[in-house]
DNA sequence: GTTTTTTTGTACCGTATCGCATATAATAAA
DNA sequence: TTTATTATATGCGATACGGTACAAAAAAAC
């Protein structure tokens, strides 16, 4: 059982919380003090809880790009047509990106790159996730080309490029205001265009 | 003639500074004393003659983007053929975001994100400056079909949005420590899909 | 009931921050 | 020579920063 005093609060909330906070502000523009407030935690709790600020906020970066996992495994791993499952998850990744308002886009996007060399190891994480994003692109269309969906002299690797392309001008987009239906209009145009 | 004392800083070299640190901390992450050594100027002389600490930023933002338009003014305007002439924009590009060691990609496009809603005003740079490369290339592509080098089926909004989605993901990657090559490499099939 | 363990909340540390006030130096115009 | 104007240099003051010590509190283990 739990041994001393119980937690007050839910590690889910308080990272969520955290995640909203650095997902509008970013990681250096963000306080402790913005924290507390935020998860709903005073200060030596969150230490002992989850580190420091730049621990947190690599906690909630992988957080947020766990929900992009698992959107790749529901869209295009689960739907049959490439096509179809490609534009379900740029559908999903919208809903992701335009789901606040005012709508703030991707949190690793937006926020990660200006922290890449003032904080290395986030310079890392932003490595990693382009490369998880690249390698689900590149699993799925090379299924469609096995499937016979996709010819088979389209290049995989570079049309995985510019499909994450079309995901990070959506977000960037969503940042800037751009209207959930402009970003539709780009992700149809794009699978059109790339995939046939 | 100038009337009082002669000022002892070059303001170009003064703004190049200023950009270099921006460009590798953003907004946030950058210090007064680290302007004032990037720049070599103490605080009140920087205050006087640049502003705050925001303001130095939206002038290196459109410093740094008015190179931009210069490079898309000596290559799209400037080369007969629309590929020839994308293609030439975007080794140039390329050449700004690799021109650094390490890379740091674009400095709107890595920097500016974070800071659109703690800065309103750099948000509203930001939307400006997507909205001004989308007009530069739906330009230059509508010209390209009016010349008969471009097929008038190919929808030249959405392309132009998917060059510019091309132009951030080279940004972003280069930042993240992409190679020069596999960014040539993006570049050139992107030219290849989209126009034809 | 006592001890042990963990979290909580307050208060605090030293430092860095921004923006400015003040004083000095240097030049052009009167 | 005087005066006005501008830049430089030093450094101040109030605040905010990230991070931590410490004791009270609360629950389980003994």
């Amino acid at each position: 059982m739990a041994r001393g005093r119980p937690r007050k609060f839910d590690e889910d909330e308080a990272l969520n919380g955290a995640m909203l906070l650095f997902w509008e502000k970013g990681l250096s523009a963000t306080s402790l003090d913005d924290l507390t407030h935020a998860m709903r935690m005073n200060r030596p709790s969150i230490y002992n809880a989850f580190g420091n600020k730049d621990e947190i906020y690599r906690k909630v970066l992988e957080r947020f790009c766990g929900q992009l996992d698992e959107g790749m495994a529901q869209t295009l791993d689960a739907i049959p047509h490439v096509r179809e499952g490609l534009q379900a998850f740029f559908e999903r990744a919208i809903g992701v990106y335009c789901g606040t308002n005012p709508s703030m886009g991707c949190l690793m996007v937006c926020t990660a790159p200006s922290e890449a060399f003032s904080h290395p190891q986030v310079g890392e994480d932003l490595r990693g996730l382009i490369q998880r994003l690249d390698n689900g692109f590149v699993t799925r269309l090379k299924k469609a080309q096995e499937e016979g969906e996709l010819d088979r002299k389209v290049d995989v690797a570079l049309t995985a490029s510019l499909l994450q392309a079309t995901l990070q001008t959506i977000a960037l987009r969503a940042r800037a205001g751009a209207s959930k239906k402009s970003l539709q209009q780009i992700s149809v145009y794009a699978v059109e265009r790339l995939l046939n």
